[in-house]
DNA sequence: AGATATTAGTTTGATTTGTAACTAACAACA
DNA sequence: TGTTGTTAGTTACAAATCAAACTAATATCT
């Protein structure tokens, strides 16, 4: 490949930030408008919703976040009433979390949004392109 | 597909932007340490070292960057001695940026950079998957 | 027990981003 | 000529992010 034929279209990073960004947009807008919430907060209350009750730093590992986003976004969904702590007895550095009714009825709303959203997407590619795409993307995380 | 296989991994937002912060942290160091730039930054400076000089409107247009956004890296780099501007005689609103010599030599070294590390991720996929990818990628960022 | 090290989670301050309002130059049309 | 509209780019303020320092609880080692 000589140099003309380099474009940033063709680097992996930018072209992968790109289809990010394009695909974020629809979905953000959706708990953005809806429930208020951030980027981080959806991700949280995802792991708890899908995962089950369970502590920051467990979303943390899960989720590869910082503990510092972690730690504000809880405090959001706490103030939005989406989830409650509970402090464990046996070691008081840890608190669990989990969704309150509320918040569970916003994650299945969510999910649901999240797997009708993803469909309209994956209409865009055959059987084949969209498995491909998965591998990649999966390798790529991993690396 | 049933509910226990919708996984947040299989959610084309999240895992698109996933893979794309991992890939950018690698590069992403190169440009931050050696030349103190933001991503932005490398953007603009790339479009002017690959497409010729040209005005921040054209850079937002070709880059799909806000115009904010761009004004602030123009600055940046400007301040950083990497472009100049000139504003045009026939429509004062208008300037044109372009790169000094020590610029130029900057564009080189990250676009060296750039192609190599590129190669670096492509080794990890077959010339088929690495087609497809980008195929899909191109195609979502054009939603 | 007492000193030191870890761990979970929070807070703080600096940097970065986003949104919207703004300025200056030009265009169009009465 | 003057009023109104548009365009390129900047600025200001609020919101979000990041890194590093911090607190409180527990563990470890003597």
């Amino acid at each position: 490949m000589n140099d003309d034929d380099f474009d940033l279209s063709r680097f992996l990073p930018y072209a992968l930030n790109q289809a990010a960004e394009a695909t974020s947009i629809g979905f953000q807008g959706y708990y953005r408008q809806r429930y208020g919430m951030l980027r981080t907060e959806w991700r949280v209350l995802f792991h708890l919703g899908r995962y089950g009750a369970m502590t920051a730093k467990g979303i943390c590992e899960r989720a590869s976040l910082h503990k510092t986003k972690v730690s504000r976004a809880v405090h959001a969904l706490e103030r939005k009433r989406f989830l409650v702590r509970t402090t464990q007895e046996r070691d008081r550095r840890h608190e669990t979390l989990s969704l309150t009714r509320q918040g569970e009825g916003v994650y299945a709303d969510l999910f649901k949004a999240a797997k009708s959203y993803d469909a309209k997407l994956s209409a865009h590619f055959s059987e084949e392109e969209r498995e491909i795409l998965n591998r990649c993307l999966e390798k790529i995380s991993k690396l």
